[in-house]
DNA sequence: TAAAAATACTCCATAGGTATTTTAT
DNA sequence: ATAAAATACCTATGGAGTATTTTTA
């Protein structure tokens, strides 16, 4: 007689609180009930169960042995029963979860990694992962659906991706510190018409990679690249090193290579942006969005 | 919104059941459902959560993060209500609970002793507590509630109690070795007319008293009471120092006394009673009456 | 005798059914 | 075009109410 599929949560709210009355009368008082709804009920709990639970006496009401076994069980099952509602309740509004994170070469040393900073202090329950990958497989990964956001700083438009803005970010020229150019504060792109250039392969960045051609190009040149390189660390030792000059984005300056300077390029600025896949987003990376478009809106009008 | 009050056993039953099958119109032939009627159940769970379970594409049903972290909860407090189920019932039947015995001076050497290790053996889950205890203070704590069952060699009708038989003990004479009648093998009681005795109070076990007062009476004469003492241990102690002779139960055999011999007296018995409060049993409390009956009535047979 | 639980009934709220529509692939 | 869930509407089980009886201290 597996019965016990009849039971019901019901069962259990009433039969704690006939369980601490020891009085049906009151019990059904403090529930909102009538007596004989109350009595019916438990007894249709007793004969689920298979067991009596209270020794009725006309005058005073008292648990059996199985009527306290199962009191413990049902007062801790209905607090697990609130727990899980809370649980459900706070993972349904983002407040817990699994938040996986994409991001562009040394992006976390910009404002992006006070922003997650900021985030993580306030969303302790959110686990969240970070990965340092290429535009390319920040995409890739966010399509499989493996990483949740990618913040990438060449967004090409596509029809399977939902792409908005983040920040902006200058670009710098940068070049070895012996080299004669370092002299000037002020450096126009022009002056490195004839330099010997080191930079990455179109493929990493497209729209980057765009940006400092044309860059280029409005300064009257095509750049020399003696030298390509796959990784920003692997661009700015080389720089370091004097094998050429570069253009990077701002946040690069943060890592402070012996033996390269930067200089400003007046109003050159990469778009940083937040790529994510169309349709439903989880409440956890909806949580995420939100404190980032405004840490965003923050830094903006701080201007950094 | 404390809606949680609303959430039954039935929404998580059928709930599990979805997110298992993540198909309404499968999981809905699982439970012998039909699918709107499913669906509108897992709809009314949403609205009592106040969190959306599942993402429902019209080809593919996914959990949501709340669904999952609502799913592994469901299925922990299910299992929950079944082990409940059955730690009740176990209760019910008596095979979990606590038994409180109480027992007269040494009866625990006797058959009682085996009765009650075969029971502890058999139901491993029932604690039980044993106390060594005159018959005033065992029948005091069973009509206090203190004590569910007692073991007494001298249960006088009360009107309070329920009494029944489990044993009989034969009585013996106990007497110093060294003593001229100690030669003998058997020994009739009025042998001892002229020997000084040592013996317990009346108020102590007033029935026992009173048989051995009977006894001395048949063989024509009252026993002189020399030494009084409380304590079985100590009258057996008193008689291997040669104070005196006393009449025992047979269970104080057991107890091999240097110095201390003892001899039959026929047709001379004690009887072993089963003491309890009169109204309903507890189940361990019945389980361990029934095992016990089994147990004498074997003892029976066996002629022990 | 009186306090308290159990019975006997009545009622209606809602779980569940059937038929159909909507939706997204 | 079709599979699958949602919607609309209906039915009936059973939870809850009122009135009353039964029970035992």
């Amino acid at each position: 007689m597996i019965d016990s599929a009849r039971l019901e949560l019901r069962h259990l709210r009433y039969f704690t609180v006939v369980a601490d009355e020891l009085h049906f009368g009151r019990a059904a008082a403090r529930l909102s009930l009538s007596q004989p709804s109350l009595s019916l009920q438990v007894k249709q709990l007793e004969d689920i169960l298979g067991a009596r639970l209270f020794d009725r006496h006309s005058r005073r009401v008292a648990l059996t042995d199985a009527g306290r076994v199962f009191m413990e069980s049902a007062l801790r099952m209905l607090r697990d029963v609130d727990a899980a509602v809370l649980a459900t309740q706070q993972a349904n509004e983002g407040h817990t979860g699994t938040l996986r994170l994409g991001f562009g070469p040394m992006l976390m040393l910009s404002s992006l990694g006070r922003a997650v900073q900021t985030y993580r202090a306030r969303h302790p329950s959110v686990q969240v992962d970070l990965r340092e990958l290429p535009t390319s497989e920040q995409i890739a990964a966010v399509l499989r659906g493996d990483l949740d956001v990618g913040f990438v700083r060449d967004a090409e438009p596509d029809a399977r991706l939902h792409v908005e803005p983040f920040a902006r970010e200058p670009l710098l020229i940068a070049l070895h510190r012996g080299h004669p150019l370092a002299a000037a504060k002020r450096l126009p792109v022009s002056a490195l018409a004839r330099e010997p250039w080191v930079l990455f392969p179109r493929a990493i960045a497209p729209l980057l990679h765009e940006q400092v051609m044309r860059l280029c190009r409005e300064a009257g040149f095509t750049p020399d690249v003696r030298q390509e390189s796959r990784e920003v660390y692997t661009t700015v030792g080389l720089v370091g090193a004097g094998v050429g000059v570069t253009i990077v984005p701002a946040t690069v300056q943060r890592m402070s290579w012996k033996g390269v300077v930067y200089r400003p390029i007046p109003r050159a600025s990469v778009q940083i942006s937040i790529v994510r896949a169309i349709g439903p987003v989880r409440p956890v990376v909806e949580a995420f969005l939100s404190a980032t478009h405004k840490a965003a809106a923050k830094t903006m009008k701080a201007g950094v």
